[in-house]
DNA sequence: AGTCCCCCCATTTTT
DNA sequence: TGGGGGGACT
């Protein structure tokens, strides 16, 4: 069979990758490099080459997002679709297996997910029930340690305890969490891959098979597995199965949920005879901009070692802006973006990375007042957001009446005169009979447990559900849907709230039918009965598990705004870097050890690897945060990027300007761009030299009102900042 | 039961 | 500065 269509389009390293014959096989795959693009035809080479069989491929990834590009461009380059081809997310893959073998994993059938606030929600619930000190053990830390110890594959009864009121109070927590998830029959995220992996060591037989099946696993962003995925891995392999990993550990930024970078070397002790093909060759940004990322992530101690280049040419240099403060940041590249689009550029190749979310205020505010669309990634998903979830938790209660999970969210809402009193008694029922919420609702009804009023709400609640359940065993998945989201007055409940919200609620309510009518489960083979349960099933776990769209997809031509984070794997031909301050970037939290701050290089690393063209870095020298006014210093990161790399950009007039980074100005060159903040009806401006009296020679920084009666923040080089009034303070204008 | 107010907190996020 | 959560008050 002629395969060269395959291989034709590939470079000599991605060639090597593709067509590998070794049974172990590392890619350090460098930003930009063709890593998709190696994962995808290494397939294509499997299925045509080896003529391997679709049912014995099994391709890892993280998001749903990429599991469906891989998918996508599988079956655009053969040109056919593959239906038992398992590709999907560590989560999607281990949640199928548990699906079909719940007896050998030990859970219930129809056992349900909890998504990272039900779990929260959850272990609130446990805290309080052992009267745990919220002040000094918060649900949220209790949760961090369960999810921190599963990711390691730990389970309460494994772990070693100290008698340190620390490890003592979090065992606790954690071994009440399992118990009372086990009796409810729900897992959370972590629980999956735990789960998946006991089923193959508890039970060789099932593991056998699937070893037998899948001859050739692929793992994409394997710099970002935890310690339970590679073990998973690990064993699904076996001694006798293809296992290709694709990774970068120069863009490892999740170490701080559970990654392991060195799962990597790992890789190479465990599998002695892997062989290790690196692509630096990349096709996505310019000699600039890849010499700047080199630069900076040499700076790491532990590194593989990897070096990018391009046949392309040097491009641009990277712009440096030093801002005022972030007001200044924020309007300096909504300028630049608009020029840009005056160019005749798309909005939407343009993208603005932070280091956190807060930031963006800032910007959404200059982008709002220009008048210029933009999208913000990040923020509630579709299935996470308040109302979605109500409405999934009636449908929960369809399937399964015990999920306690989902009656503690909607028993009350909307309200129906069952308040935290009725709550708490029909809690403690529950927990003295150890029952199901909803064995301790009809209880206390049946037994007239409490007031009639209570009583009478509680058994409303009750009654519902039962009318809903009965309804929807009639209806199909949307109809289902549709009749919960009319017949339990989520609508009106919604409706009173008034405002825009309210609306935006609605809406979704109305888009959860559409997801719902929209919804087919390719694991699931065709003929499914739509009315069944197992269907609506199918439905919650895809709620759960792919939490959707975080914005309903706009048409509109739109600048992207997201954290560095979210940036990772896509790539824009303008990016700016904003923010890029000592304490925000490197972040302050990560600042003093050293693998925190070599983590937040790797994050410069791939923001600066997401710019095509033209790269620009902004730095403010004070910038407001949680309310109160900093002065900031620029980051290392930029003193880590050659010098003859940065255009340093000023503004025209002001004068020498100041600068925390002393050891090097002047060494860039600068360009000029007009466009100073004035102080209003005076001859001042940001970013002015000026003299005073008594405090000496200064920078303008900041400014408040207008005329005579302005305040300006100006700092000293002698005595630092101060707020003066123009009227009073006898300020002289430096040339 | 619902509203209001105060206090506390403040990296990054997927599944 | 601003959002969310919890407690207290009506």
């Amino acid at each position: 069979m002629d395969v060269s269509h395959i291989l034709d389009s590939l470079n000599d390293e991605q060639r090597n990758a593709v067509a590998n014959p070794s049974q172990h096989l590392l890619v350090l795959a460098g930003a930009g490099s063709g890593k998709t693009r190696v994962l995808v035809h290494r397939i294509a080479w499997l299925l045509e080459a080896e003529q391997a069989s679709p049912y014995s491929i099994l391709a890892v990834t993280f998001t749903n997002k990429s599991a469906r590009e891989m998918r996508g461009r599988i079956e655009s380059l053969m040109a056919n679709s593959f239906t038992g081809m398992w590709v999907g997310t560590f989560h999607g893959l281990a949640h199928r297996l548990l699906r079909t073998h719940w007896k050998e994993a030990g859970l219930v059938q129809d056992f349900q997910i909890l998504d990272g606030d039900d779990q929260l929600r959850l272990v609130k619930r446990i805290n309080r029930s052992l009267k745990i000190d919220e002040d000094k053990w918060p649900a949220k830390q209790c949760q961090w340690y369960i999810n921190s110890q599963k990711d390691e594959g730990l389970r309460s009864g494994n772990i070693d305890h100290f008698e340190d009121d620390y490890t003592k109070t979090m065992l606790q927590v954690y071994k009440a969490y399992e118990e009372a998830c086990d009796r409810g029959g729900m897992i959370d995220f972590g629980e999956i891959l735990l789960r998946a992996h006991e089923l193959w060591l508890k039970n060789p037989q099932v593991l056998e098979h699937y070893q037998r099946r899948f001859k050739h696993i692929l793992v994409d962003e394997f710099q970002d597995t935890n310690s339970i995925q590679y073990a998973w891995l690990r064993v699904l392999a076996g001694t006798q199965n293809q296992l290709m990993v694709v990774g970068d550990d120069d863009q490892s930024i999740y170490g701080w949920r559970g990654a392991k970078i060195e799962n990597i070397q790992q890789f190479n002790v465990d599998f002695s005879d892997a062989e290790t093909v690196r692509l630096e060759q990349n096709y996505r940004s310019t000699s600039t901009i890849l010499k700047a990322a080199n630069n900076l992530i040499s700076n790491n101690q532990s590194r593989l070692g990897k070096n990018l280049w391009t046949e392309d040419g040097d491009g641009e240099q990277i712009s440096l802006y030093e801002a005022f403060n972030e007001q200044d940041e924020a309007r300096f590249i909504v300028d630049r973006m608009q020029d840009w689009f005056n160019n005749g550029n798309r909005r939407s190749d343009a993208a603005i990375l932070y280091r956190s979310n807060a930031q963006s205020r800032e910007l959404e505010d200059a982008l709002l007042r220009m008048g210029m669309p933009y999208r913000i990634y990040g923020g509630h998903r579709f299935y996470e957001r308040l109302e979605i979830k109500n409405a999934l938790a009636y449908l929960r209660l369809v399937i399964n009446r015990d999920d306690d999970t989902a009656v503690e969210r909607v028993i009350n809402v909307p309200a129906r005169g069952i308040g935290g009193r009725t709550i708490e008694q029909v809690r403690s029922v529950a927990r003295a009979e150890n029952c199901s919420l909803w064995q301790a609702c009809a209880k206390c009804v049946n037994e007239s447990l409490m007031t009639s009023r209570a009583s009478n709400a509680v058994l409303g609640f009750l009654e519902l559900i039962d009318e809903l359940s009965l309804a929807c065993s009639e209806l199909e998945l949307a109809e289902k849907a549709e009749y919960i989201v009319n017949h339990t007055g989520l609508i009106q409940h919604h409706e009173k709230e008034g405002g825009e919200k309210a609306r935006a609620r609605i809406e979704n309510l109305e888009e959860l039918v559409t997801a719902a009518n929209n919804f087919d489960d390719p694991d699931i083979d065709e003929g499914f009965d739509l009315k069944s349960n197992a269907f609506l099933s199918a439905f919650l776990d895809k709620a759960a598990l792919d939490a959707g769209e975080t914005q309903a997809h706009e048409s509109e031509d739109a600048v992207q705004l997201m954290t560095l984070h979210s940036a990772k794997g896509l790539e824009f031909h303008l990016v700016f870097l904003a923010g890029m301050e000592e304490g925000l970037f490197p972040h302050k939290m990560s600042i003093d050890n050293i693998a925190g701050l070599e983590e937040e290089r790797r994050l410069c690393y791939v923001g600066i690897t997401r710019a095509r063209t033209k790269l620009y870095m902004s730095h403010a020298e004070s910038r407001r945060m949680h309310g109160e006014v900093n002065l900031c210093r620029p980051s290392r990161f930029i003193n880590e990027i050659p010098n003859e790399l940065l255009d340093e950009i000023r503004m025209k007039s002001s004068v020498s300007r100041p600068s925390f980074g002393k050891t090097r100005i002047g060494s860039r060159v600068s360009s000029e761009i007009s466009g100073d903040i004035e102080v209003p009806e005076t001859d001042l401006s940001l970013g002015q030299r000026v003299v005073h009296g008594k405090f000496g020679e200064g920078v303008i920084l900041n400014y408040e009102g207008q005329g005579p009666n302005a305040r300006v923040q100006v700092n000293f080089d002698a005595v630092g900042s101060k707020w003066l009034v123009l009227s009073y303070a006898k300020l002289e204008v430096l040339a």
